[in-house]
DNA sequence: GCATTCAATACAACCGGTTTCATTGCAAGG
DNA sequence: CCTTGCAATGAAACCGGTTGTATTGAATGC
């Protein structure tokens, strides 16, 4: 691979102009860039990126931590990390983290030893448990998904809260009265973000949420397809489930359908998040749109703005949603 | 940030002391490592990933081109690709080729420009096009997925001819012989090899593929809703769908329930891949498992041993593949 | 006791760009 | 005509590690 030197000779100019010819063209005189210009072309060189961010301390990277590549929501949400970060010259560093705990501290590192400029964080992880002094000063960090509205770095994700309320007002507009809640798992602050709403939409009617009616379970179909066993078998007399995400509801739809339930009619399954297979579910999902592309893109709009110094519009971007109504959820009686 | 100077001044050691202390501390008196150690600690030394890189003119980074990163099948590959990467302290730089034509020519790019140190392309899209002569030796490259065994890089993937054939057998022994092909993309060798090894399978019973029978496609859900509507309208006494892959499969079974055929009596439809999704079909999929993650894990595996100059055990991988009986396939009558 | 050898460590070059500062040369102004 | 100023370019330092070579000193052999 020709270097500048190479290059420089070949002009019969220095280093220092072939440079200058692709940083700052506007510095040469026109007879000189076009003399560089022929010889890198002829000599194919093409800059060492190597070398150029060892000079300028930057990586023009960004580590997406990632809980489960292989869960289509968050899939999506990267797809759209990553089409902003082409468009902004910046590469993706993408990390399946797992369930082990210990790897927030990978993202730190990564910054700290100039392997990524910074770190987007996806799902309920928040890397101030490890660094909770000024974190979000200390390295340059976005948290995407489930994040904490309150927390100290810029989060983008949707107002859980409410969109688990539109959900639960349109069930209960349905009639629907028992109605139990596949919740995701007990500790994460999404879960207990979405039962909050749940519980603002009953309270509207002058309800309140029989706990005895929610099950815990993993984010997963055979996460909901467990949880949907337990539940069905101790509560007999439901008409409803609310699932906190899609891939919980295709789980319970498949145990309805293995307990003989005709889905919708002896039992109204609504989802969460929008993923693809919803719309191909017998019978197809209700749900609530999360707009999965869309967070992906602004939060690494957000990392884009903060990288290049600018100060952030807001530190915590909200998402609007949308009920998709299908055929999964249908009024009692 | 503490620089090896720095470390080697409160050491009292040269900088090149401190830096073997670190790769080959066996150099090192048992004392003076002792005391650069502690330095390092004290300090919260860091090597400079960059500055290391740099010198060793080495990134550790592969780029893993995917067409994709929202089809779950590909992601569940890239997440093996990702878990042998991390093993090997390798990162990895996930781009989202969608389905322009040129972006082959940034795998070379990030190569020669020492972005990456190869790179691993899923799905069809040989680089071998742009690269004509060698490409193989020129930069490391392995391809995964629907891979030609026959091109001159090395290839993990499955025998899509036998397994096709596999689960044409299958249909054939249930008594179909009214058997509807939802193929993929046409112009796909991996479309070309299923349809062979189908046309295997016919051909062991003596007969012959009726091409009438075949409907070309996107692979998607929505291609294969789509591709079902047009069969199932132009050819009405079919007993099966034979689906290029599960997302086919799973359009057509949407398709199958808005005509109000009843699944599987009226229409057996079985799929390929074994997605997870399969299994929480109505009826649950019938279908060819590829195994997704150890295809990862080898394609990564094997640009490893490329990289660190090993010999190669194999230039094309060939996983083996299992049917999956489920529901969505039953015996004719 | 002196030469030889080897282990331990320091020195300095090097990787390939970028950037600061110095230098040159030409044009404009007094 | 000489000075001043600016545009164009070159020389060299620099980024922060790694590594080949030189150096030192102690141990070993004769």
């Amino acid at each position: 691979m020709a270097q500048i030197r190479d290059v420089a000779k070949r002009a019969g100019v220095s280093p220092a102009t072939v440079s200058r010819a692709f940083s700052d063209p506007g510095k040469l005189s026109g007879e000189t860039l076009e003399r560089v210009l022929a010889a890198a072309e002829e000599l194919k060189y093409k800059p060492s990126s190597l070398a150029q961010l060892f000079r300028e301390k930057r990586t023009n990277t960004v580590l997406v931590m990632v809980p489960d590549l292989a869960n289509v929501f968050f899939a999506r949400v990267v797809s759209g990390i990553e089409r902003v970060a082409a468009e902004n010259r910046y590469n993706l560093i993408v990390s399946d983290t797992g369930d082990a705990a210990v790897t927030e501290s990978i993202g730190v590192e990564m910054v700290e030893t100039y392997r990524a400029d910074g770190v987007i964080q996806l799902g309920e992880r928040p890397l101030s448990e490890l660094h909770p002094a000024g974190l979000a000063c200390a390295i340059p960090f976005v948290q995407a998904i489930s994040a904490d509205p309150h927390g100290p770095y810029p989060t983008v994700g949707i107002d859980d809260r409410q969109a688990a309320a539109s959900m639960a007002r349109y069930l209960l507009a349905g009639g629907h009265r028992q109605i139990g809640v596949l919740a995701g798992l007990e500790d994460r602050l999404v879960t207990q973000a979405r039962l909050d709403g749940f519980r603002d939409a009953l309270a509207e009617l002058g309800l309140t949420l029989d706990e005895g009616l929610i099950e815990y379970g993993p984010y997963s179909m055979a996460g909901g397809e467990a949880a949907a066993a337990r539940l069905l078998s101790r509560c007999r007399d439901l008409t409803a489930l609310f699932c906190m995400s899609d891939e919980i509801a295709i789980g319970a739809i498949r145990t309805a359908h293995e307990l003989g339930l005709a889905l919708p009619d002896d039992l109204s399954i609504s989802g969460f998040d929008n993923i693809e297979f919803g719309k191909y579910c017998t019978p197809p999902l209700t749900t609530v749109m999360q707009p999965a592309e869309r967070i992906g893109e602004k939060a690494m709009a957000l990392m884009c703005d903060i990288l290049k110094g600018r100060p952030l519009q807001a530190q915590h971007e909200m998402l609007p949603t949308q009920l998709v109504e299908r055929a999964s959820v249908v009024p009692i009686g």
